[in-house]
DNA sequence: GTCTATAGAATGATAGAC
DNA sequence: GTCTATCATTCTATAGAC
């Protein structure tokens, strides 16, 4: 989970040996908030034990984060992108023939719930928000509208469209939700992943066989 | 929103009026904290400021309360006794025909939709735990059970097991979190709340026909 | 870039007068 | 039961020396 982070304006000018290094610190805070987070929970990191934990004290993180906000943002989208290159990966191995929509949904519930329940403080800064007042910059939320089209590109390919979408997206949050609420770093809700899929694959084939159907 | 606290053992051997003077007072608090909650966020609950909201200052809080931690218990609670009162209602509706699943389930999700979309701060507090570090008494605990218990007997009375108790608990965290989270206040994914139901009964009429299936 | 020192504010909780 | 006063922390953030 690292780099790929938009330059500021600033550091962006700066000779290039410096910047690596500022960026590599930068990096490194980043990589030591994750930590923090995973152990004491999303909402209880704090600036003094984030500072300590990379062997600084607390003041000198401003040289690398304006505030607490602008560090939180930094995970946000790094979470985002990191999700991004997750989901590229499925696009070249979607079939031809758009009858064959079971095997593929399969893979990607798989991937998002692997991805979800791996890292469940990750889990909770992209999905819940639950910081009181942290509200996302619009480059931290850009990464997270592409995830968005590209689930629709893939699901247009595969015959659905985005009332599909929602309903897919109810199952899939529900059972990561559950599973990282109840049995943390388990698998015990897994079993039901395929059974989710199956019945989400029955349904929209059953309203698509059924054409010129009301909502 | 109030009473049926259970009372503890100091205050119970009170004098009748001032006991219920005090239980009244308690209540009163829990109210203020409900309302603040849904204003400001359930993490966002200080005592200072509750205690001003009920006209006190804050150390009188602890004539009622030992703790800020036994007022978020008191609210869990309330949470679930709610809750448990108002599912109970759904049991004398129930079809003495277990095929006739659809209606009595869609009544369930509506129910349950309804209950956790008309106040976000009390969804919180009783599905997402946001407070690092509370964790419920076995006694507020108790109701939540409760109400899970009940959940399994009319799925039973419908024919459902408690493989089907998961799923569509999946299905109606799934589709209320995201309400919540996406429109507050609002109901723009009420309209998915019918066919999620459909789509579960389809499921689970397909696999109760196919008997001796394998899981 | 990193530090010390500190501002400035908020928090939960307790002691003890009335 | 309620209050004042206060403890003991914690927090983000800034000023300014080095």
């Amino acid at each position: 989970m690292a780099d790929a982070e938009p330059l500021d304006p600033i550091v962006g000018a700066l000779p290039d040996r410096r910047r690596r290094r500022h960026e590599g610190t930068k990096n490194e805070i980043l990589e030591t908030a994750w930590a923090l987070a995973r152990r004491e929970g999303i909402g209880a990191l704090s600036l003094r034990e984030l500072a300590e934990a990379v062997g600084m004290k607390a003041p000198s993180l401003y040289t690398y984060f304006p505030s607490k906000q602008s560090i939180y943002d930094a995970m946000f989208a790094q979470g985002w992108r990191l999700l991004l290159e997750r989901v590229k990966v499925l696009e070249p191995n979607l079939p031809q023939d758009e009858h064959l929509k079971a095997e593929p949904l399969r893979t990607e519930a798989r991937d998002f719930f692997a991805f979800c329940t791996e890292d469940p403080a990750r889990y909770q800064l992209m999905f819940q928000r639950p910081m009181p007042g942290f509200v996302p910059s619009p480059e931290a939320y850009a990464s997270s509208e592409e995830v968005f089209d590209r689930l629709r590109g893939r699901f247009a390919r595969l015959g659905l469209d985005d009332d599909a979408i929602e309903l897919w997206t109810f199952l899939m949050t529900g059972i990561t939700a559950r599973q990282i609420a109840n049995d943390p770093g388990g698998d015990r809700y897994l079993p039901y992943l395929d059974e989710l899929v199956d019945m989400f694959v029955a349904h929209v084939e059953l309203q698509t066989k059924g054409k010129g159907r009301k909502r």
